[in-house]
DNA sequence: CTTTTTTATTGATATATATCAATCAAAATT
DNA sequence: AATTTTGATTGATATATATCAATAAAAAAG
């Protein structure tokens, strides 16, 4: 393939944000203990409820990240794009996944070993607080994600899943969507009919539009209102 | 009032697993930065929105924490005995509040000054990683309740609260309940008479009884089982 | 190119639960 | 003790959204 990549973690141009505050030997360190692997649109990265012994850092491509129901209900609690690592909060608890990671588009992934991480976590106190500076940012995020999935309707719940697909996850606009109904469903916590409708009515609105796969958002800040009055 | 209460966070019993990894001169170094104040119910420990600069400690009480929402729906995310302190992902983020606590109870908290325990976080690892276990925890819980207020009907949601209520937060059964109705419904995201039409059917179904405030759980695994699927 | 399968869309109906209103009980105030 | 206020309970109704079913469009397979 094309892409550029390196077999070592202190030449790897995608790791920046995410190990700023490693140095050399730390680097070289987390290299000796890291494989890349290549995962096809579909692919499990790791299954909700088996035991994690690696610490994943996205480093191409999609994942999707979602909690396992029964009758076949998911509910995807994040999507991750390069450069990031997946915060799995079951391995500071029970060292199990807590949900399901999925490659929604050609991904790659770098695996480390997990003890290697805990070892930084003691060695590097820098690291250490950006750590928790990040997994509270998502904490944020899911206290949003309570307020919205416990109060708003519909049209609130597909406002938030539109704002979070962009720019977070799609940065351009108009962007191509490579999730299904089914997704938008699953990220907003109702039915792909519902998704469906209310999608519709937007596009009536003249707030987006849609071609194909192609979504484009006209009118960011009536989404917001939206959000916001549920 | 007649509770044992030290001046001094090294002799303060009530510390014991939260503090647990730092040594004599960092507690000595906290509580030369610690006013411990007392709140009586419905008082307001810190509300949502507001700049963060405490870091608090429950000592003694209960404590409600929400959301507050727009057309006054409030969401309660959590409820905080002793001995534990409130994590507050705000204050890593943009150090400000994302919640609202307030005492549900006569309660006594610690307020330790932030910039100390950020320092704590750089010079201490072990407290650090204990630290990241606690909040990883926490989004576990966070994770069951985006489950439960998405997925789960009103039986369900409520056997979540009932589940949740005892033996975390009153650990006798029967337990003397200290929330109203109205706190029962924004701990299940729904109205206060699904909660009563359900409490009542629990009832009926003898899983269940309520005398006044009392409450005893007579079964369980049924709550789980109603739990479960929804 | 045709057929099969999957995904998206639309419409009709069912249902869970919120909303509204009234009553009852308990607590607080006078 | 009487009155007011607050919270709990019950019932009737409205409504949002899930469910079900049918069709249309797109993609995959033969």
């Amino acid at each position: 393939m094309a892409q550029e990549y390196h077999n070592n973690c202190s030449l790897c141009g995608r790791n920046s944000e995410v190990f700023k505050y490693m140095d050399k030997d730390e680097l070289k360190k987390i290299d000796s203990h890291r494989v890349s692997i290549r995962y096809k649109p579909g692919e499990i990265i790791f299954k909700q409820g088996t035991p994690c012994y690696n610490f994943i850092c996205i480093t191409q491509g999609l994942v999707k990240l979602y909690i396992e129901h029964q009758r076949n209900r998911n509910l995807i609690i994040g999507l991750m794009r390069p450069v990031n690592y997946i915060y799995e909060p079951g391995f500071f608890v029970d060292k199990h996944h807590h949900f399901t990671a999925l490659a929604a588009e050609e991904t790659t992934a770098c695996l480390i070993d997990i003890n290697v991480m805990k070892e930084l976590f003691f060695s590097n106190q820098a690291f250490s607080y950006d750590f928790i500076q990040r997994i509270s940012r998502q904490a944020l995020g899911l206290f949003d994600r309570i307020s919205s999935c416990t109060h708003k309707h519909v049209f609130g719940k597909v406002a938030d899943t539109l704002l979070y697909l962009h720019p977070k996850i799609y940065p351009e606009n108009p962007f191509y969507l490579s999730l299904c109904r089914q997704d938008l469903a699953d990220l907003s916590g109702i039915t792909k009919e519902s998704v469906i409708r209310v999608l519709k009515k937007f596009q009536e609105e003249g707030i987006i539009s849609i071609n194909g796969d192609q979504i484009e958002i006209f009118d960011r800040e009536r989404l917001e209102v939206i959000s916001d009055k549920g």
